[in-house]
DNA sequence: TGTTAGCACTCTCCATCACTGAGTGCTAAC
DNA sequence: GTTAGCACTCAGTGATGGAGAGTGCTAACA
């Protein structure tokens, strides 16, 4: 029985203990084929990758490689593609993280340094600046709405039938919501709602804050006719952020001098995702991690058909420990791994870093 | 003398004074290439434009309108597409609007009745809903900010070193900026500067604020101590709107269903304007017209190089009669002309009446 | 037993060629 | 001025036939 066990823990383990020449061979082939976007033969690995054995010795590799299924024919004259599992295991466990040039942590530096303070445009140049970097896309989400605590509320009178609601939310996020009212009231009611709000919300769960909540605290008016249930839902509607999360998109073009995007219907299922903020919205929450800083997902475990040729590489970033969002790469299948995952770490470092840097300014007044 | 001049007026009417059945024929050409994108030949115009003649006739016609530079052959032996002379004539003298579906209407009317209130939001529907009904790319641009005159200023004091500065602008445009500190501030500083803020600038041509106007105004709280140069000049770039002029773009995705644009190289050209959101403003200002309502570009008319195949039809709206911002088509050359005027006159009227509308009810208060 | 050289085989890619069909321009007749 | 007829041009298509890349298999070798 302690045999059989032992004997189940090998085969296990067969993945893992793949031989030193297969996966050197492999490594070869998707370094390759990643740099060229081509087939990969066997002369070519023995030509540009010193393995010190000859071609045929290579085929027979590939042949076994094949058969385990880490790559694929695309007919019977061409070269090796790695295949999903192939690409996979790449990741897991052949990969060399590039390391950066100083240029490259400059930029970073430079661009996360600029100004945190105010996240839409803050966000939107770290994508551009992200896809500049790896020449693929980028695809960032912001912290739902519902994320984070009450710092401030202000409500402006702009007329009597208009209010202007302003939050800052403890994420670094300011909003502003134009009211409209049903019922008339004055910039004194307004003020003295503000108080109220101001009173009651201050540190509140920003998810915590919903129609029943803001009923009871704002009763009295109501009691006066001074608001109507219209405005109530209006201003929960501001408040919880009614799920209007923000998502930013940038160096869709580097996708267009991908040899696997020549083909213009492929770019169309590409960019139906870019044109949807709700698709990408889904995306890359379904491929980020709640907790891990890092996820790469790969061709055929993408979450929408539209993108089983492509692959992402996710990063969270934190603000007090608690994920604030994640910006992530969107590439082909055949997409420069290390590379990209080197940057990735970069940035969601300094992110994080700057982002609580800044909550530590706040939090010495 | 006498004679000689009418005899100049005379071909200098030329152009205007095209034969019937010529006009009829190149209105046939044209329509056709621009509903199937390819060459037109004889016969197709004699099947399926009732023109009474015979196919040789019309290749005479044909061979005349050649040699006037209104059509081209791409080879000998294909039909003709128009030239750019060509789809000029067309769009002056022959094109007939299409009259607008009720549904086409509606669609129009729900979004433009949806919520002028917050311009960013409401600008992006517009351009989302204009590209659904032409299926082509739209560019839209709102007021720089210098436009229009200050409604109501707005400081929040969020720590002595941050103060949020909210403006609301009688253009509608409502716009929050935090200002960093280099000095502390308390909260009763900042209302009090709020105050005079409020009493100087109440109405105030928002280009009219600058940074001499500001010290002036402010230059208390500077004498004092509290406020460093660098404040004031945050402060007037938040106000003047620092050249900040927005643009919304959608339908992008369109461009990649019209056969002009199967070649990803072209698809590359056109994208890289989309994603410069300063060479898309600056596209479609240099597009558009000061004063009149819609202006429309074809082709080699087009201001920059990379659009030189698509053509652009502007209607600017306007609110209080002073133009407000402009809102644009950009198809290939080959779009259908008739079709998208109807639209944007539809638009352009619409999204006028709106604003004033709103902006009475501002004034009834 | 693992490695390698040699070789036949497969399949894509590319150029060539001929054919077809669409469309023209020209001429002569109406 | 219009039209029928005809010769001519040229893009597009499909078939054909290497050339080249790459494989798998076999047999020899270390």
């Amino acid at each position: 029985m302690e045999s059989a066990n032992t004997v189940d823990r090998v085969s296990e383990m067969k993945v893992e203990s793949m031989e030193e020449r297969k996966k050197r061979v492999l490594n070869a082939i998707i370094n390759d084929y990643i740099a060229n976007a081509e087939p990969v033969g066997s002369r070519t690995i023995t030509k540009k990758y010193a393995l010190g054995v000859s071609p045929a010795t290579v085929r027979n590799e590939m042949s076994d490689l094949e058969e385990e299924g880490y790559i694929e024919q695309p007919h019977t004259s061409a070269g090796r593609i790695p295949s999903g599992k192939g690409y996979r295991y790449y990741v897991d466990h052949l990969m060399e993280k590039e390391p950066l040039s100083p240029q490259e942590i400059h930029q970073i530096r430079k661009v996360v340094a600029g100004s945190v303070k105010e996240m839409e445009s803050f966000m939107l140049s770290c994508c551009n600046m992200l896809s500049r970097l790896t020449n693929y896309a980028t695809i960032a989400s912001i912290p739902e709405q519902g994320h984070g605590r009450v710092e401030n509320i202000q409500l402006l009178s702009l007329s009597e039938h208009q209010v202007l609601l302003i939050l800052v939310a403890s994420t670094g996020i300011i909003r502003h919501k134009l009211i409209e009212l049903p019922l008339p009231v004055t910039p004194a009611e307004v003020a003295a709602m503000e108080r109220d709000l101001l009173r009651n919300l201050i540190g509140c769960e920003l998810r915590s804050i919903n129609y029943d909540k803001l009923r009871d605290l704002l009763q009295d008016y109501q009691a006066q006719q001074k608001l109507a249930t219209k405005t109530l839902e209006l201003l929960e509607q501001a408040l919880s952020g009614d799920g209007e999360q923000r998502i930013f998109i940038g160096g869709v073009m580097h996708m267009l001098s991908q040899p696997e995007f020549r083909d213009v219907d492929k770019l169309k299922n590409l960019f139906s995702i870019f044109e949807q903020d709700k698709r990408a919205q889904e995306l890359i929450d379904s491929v980020s991690s709640d907790d891990g800083m890092l996820t790469i997902t790969i061709g055929s475990e993408m979450p929408q058909e539209d993108v089983q040729d492509c692959s992402m590489i996710v990063a969270n970033y934190f603000v007090n420990g608690e994920k604030a969002g994640s910006i992530g790469v969107l590439g082909p299948t055949r997409m420069s791994y290390g590379k990209t995952v080197s940057l990735m770490e970069q940035l969601s470092a300094e992110l994080s870093k700057a982002m609580s840097d800044k909550k530590k300014a706040k939090y010495t007044e």
